[in-house]
DNA sequence: GGTGAGAATACGCTTCGGCT
DNA sequence: AGCCGAAGCGTATTCTCACC
């Protein structure tokens, strides 16, 4: 069974993928750099996945070594690779701990309250109205429910149920769905712009709540580039060793609920599961991240922590 | 059973070139 | 000017498994 030809190592990758695809996987990176990997092997003319093959293709300029992208490609060539071995037993398995991805932690920018009215300002001076109204309302809805950027844009005008104030997330990351509940100034200027985004030309069949001037659904990459203008415009974070980036608002939006909930003095733990719910976390062990986002935060959890630790001097 | 570490996976960030 | 979409890379969240 050595005599696989370049030809079926092909048609296997294409196989794989509609496999874990009809698993219910993405697999989105494997998509996109598997094809390389199989040029790659059929330039080398080899037929068989093999581990030194694995690593001199993952290691690949341009990046640099320890880069996130090493250790990524050798993810991929290793789950193609325990496909194969069913179909070619001579299908070498890069083993686990190979190219090992190196966890960073990037401490995320934390908006003062200013910093989200500046953007929020900058965003409803644009001087196309629809795009002000879209983007004002688009930034003014993240930070207020800490919602992921694409479950804001993939949002229907039909998601928001208006009588009593609930915004539904759709199959969101990990498939998960789940209800937003909005505060009345929030629902109030969604409404607002529900009833503006009648009077936009929008596409036939386009039920999107969020419309671009196309008419069509707003997508992320328009949604950065405008958030890039409206940052460099309004000098938010210019003082900051980080750049804020649009998903700390949702670190923001976390944070912000945390330390309230200290200050009052709020059994902290007893709600987080309620906080995790409502971020869309499956345990609050996911919750539990965002403690690391804010030094001010972690001090306050240690204050409430300290007169329930064990004494250790006598 | 609970927990921590790291792998697996999906969403986010950024750039770029092309289109309208 | 604004939008679109692909590509490469970064980060957030879940899954898995060894260990206690």
């Amino acid at each position: 069974m050595t005599t696989e030809n370049p030809t079926s190592l092909r048609i296997h990758l294409t196989q794989y993928l509609l496999l874990r695809n009809r698993l219910g996987h993405n697999l989105a990176d494997a998509a996109r750099l598997l094809p390389r990997y199989v040029t790659y092997l059929e330039e080398l003319g080899h037929s068989t996945v093999t581990i030194a093959d694995a690593l001199a293709w993952c290691q690949q300029p341009p990046s640099p070594p320890g880069s996130s992208v090493w250790p990524r490609r050798m993810g991929a060539v290793r789950g193609f690779a325990r496909y194969l071995t069913g179909i070619d037993p001579a299908t070498e398995v890069p083993p686990i701990g190979l190219l090992p991805s190196r966890r960073r932690w990037r401490p995320p920018f934390i908006y003062s309250p200013d910093d989200i009215a500046a953007l929020l300002g900058a965003a409803a001076a644009l001087s196309s109205p629809q795009r002000a109204a879209t983007y004002s309302t688009l930034f003014g809805l993240l930070a207020a429910t800490g919602m992921r950027v694409r479950e804001a844009l993939t949002l229907d005008s039909s998601d928001i149920d208006w009588d009593d104030g609930v915004v539904l997330v759709r199959e969101s990351k990990f498939g998960k769905s789940r209800n937003v509940p909005l505060s009345d100034s929030t629902a109030e200027a969604l409404a607002r712009y529900a009833s503006l985004r009648e009077s936009f030309d929008c596409t036939p069949g386009n039920e999107s709540y969020f419309v671009s001037l196309t008419g069509r659904r707003v997508i992320y990459e328009s949604v950065f580039e405008v958030f890039a203008d409206l940052r460099r415009g309004s000098g938010i974070g210019r003082q900051s060793t980080v750049a804020p980036r649009i998903h700390n608002l949702r670190h923001t939006f976390a944070v912000t609920v945390l330390l309230q909930w200290y200050r009052d003095g709020e059994d902290v733990a007893a709600r987080l599961p309620r906080l995790s719910t409502y971020l869309g976390h499956r345990d609050p062990r996911s919750t539990y991240w965002y403690l690391s986002a804010a030094p001010q935060l972690l001090a306050l959890a240690a204050e409430r922590l300290e007169p329930t630790l064990p004494q250790v001097n006598s």
